[in-house]
DNA sequence: TGACAATGAATGAACGTTCATTCATTGTCC
DNA sequence: GGACAATGAATGAACGTTCATTCATTGTCA
């Protein structure tokens, strides 16, 4: 009576899926079992089965998940007063959470499926290339790629640095002890986001200071 | 009479390692069983016991190996006659084995695993700490960190951002189809290296040539 | 009461690991 | 050299356990 669930079954998948992505994070997508994310959940196994198809299903559904994330993050970039800010937006998506390192550590155990599961593959080949699509648009129509300060790269070309630059420092995330917070990982993301971005567009505006 | 093992003992534990990498990029670490090693070293499963104590010891091994692999690449690096070509060994050491994206897949597997590990974060955070600083010691000495040339950026600075970049291809490297070839990889890792070599270290000699 | 949500014991396949056994090689003695 | 003993690398069936999945049963509303 309490809750007033307008769409009971989603929210039943809402919180399996929720309950998933900690175990996903904290064992693996093979090592954490369907008793796991139940007793996380709070729910019996069965019932999973009832929202799910099998195992597989959740981990695809998961996938889905963080395609609707980052395409909402690509979004709250996209309406960002800058370019810096939108960038400080796409580097420090994942460690605003509540859990530390439960994002990055999917995303890196995902990418490790996809190296071996083709339909996980082109799920995350499709949300990395709308999201360089965005970032791209989003350096074409920024003020400093207009005065040409981009030392004759593409926008697309850029784009692809700097999303090589995030998903390393993603990587790099999953090797900070687990006492880090949430706020001194963003605090380490914005440090090399800053110097970056100092890199691709601004050394013409400002030289070094030394 | 054919051959001449100098080293029998550590012949056998070679080959099961060999045979344990292609596994574990073939299937992950924790689906890749130990019949499957076993079947790909064509040895029984009994005999990798008397090799290794258990499956754990095995990837401890493999990330052993990849630590002395890290290090002999960082020794080519350090003796390339330029920053440049120091860089491209750097960034294509990956993808000019025999099997493409075996070494990729396996790296991204071992972040995964650091990511819920200590002992394995432990030891990828050793390897990339030496390798940085390696790096960090090639820019000091490079003429173009002499010239000035790095934005007012740290030598250790410019590393850490190359080492990103570096991670992020590694990922970018899994999601491509099986069919491209090793030599397709290297050219597209050849192609970021320049254009990120040439933002670190080549704007003030070179501008843009649009 | 009927329809559906939820449970969790049961199932069987697959896994890591063990160990009794085999057998080519090596060492020893006459 | 030939007969025999000793070795230990190598085998693979078997064991206990874990896991994904199923389904008969129970709970809950309208």
């Amino acid at each position: 009576m309490s809750q007033i669930p307008s769409e009971p079954v989603l929210d039943r998948r809402m919180q399996i899926l929720e309950a998933a992505i900690v175990c996903f994070a904290k064992h693996g997508f093979h090592q954490a079992s369907m008793h796991d994310i139940s007793a996380e959940a709070g729910v019996s196994v069965g019932l999973i089965y009832r929202y799910f198809a099998n195992k597989e299903a959740v981990i695809g559904a998961m996938a889905d998940r963080h395609k609707v994330e980052i395409q909402d993050v690509l979004e709250r970039a996209r309406q960002a007063p800058s370019l810096l800010e939108s960038l400080e937006i796409l580097f420090t998506a994942h460690c605003c959470e509540k859990a530390p390192k439960v994002q990055s550590a999917f995303v890196v155990d995902l990418y490790a499926e996809a190296s071996r599961s083709p339909q996980i593959a082109d799920l995350v080949r499709d949300v990395l290339q709308t999201a360089m699509d965005g970032v791209t648009d989003l350096i074409s129509r920024s003020p400093e790629a207009k005065n040409g300060a981009t030392h004759g790269l593409e926008p697309h070309e850029l784009s692809e640095l700097i999303f090589a630059v995030a998903r390393g420092m993603l990587m790099r995330d999953v090797l900070q002890p687990q006492e880090m917070t949430a706020a001194e990982r963003r605090a380490r993301q914005l440090e090399v986001t800053r110097r970056l971005w100092s890199l691709l567009f601004k050394h013409e505006y400002e030289p070094a200071l030394a």
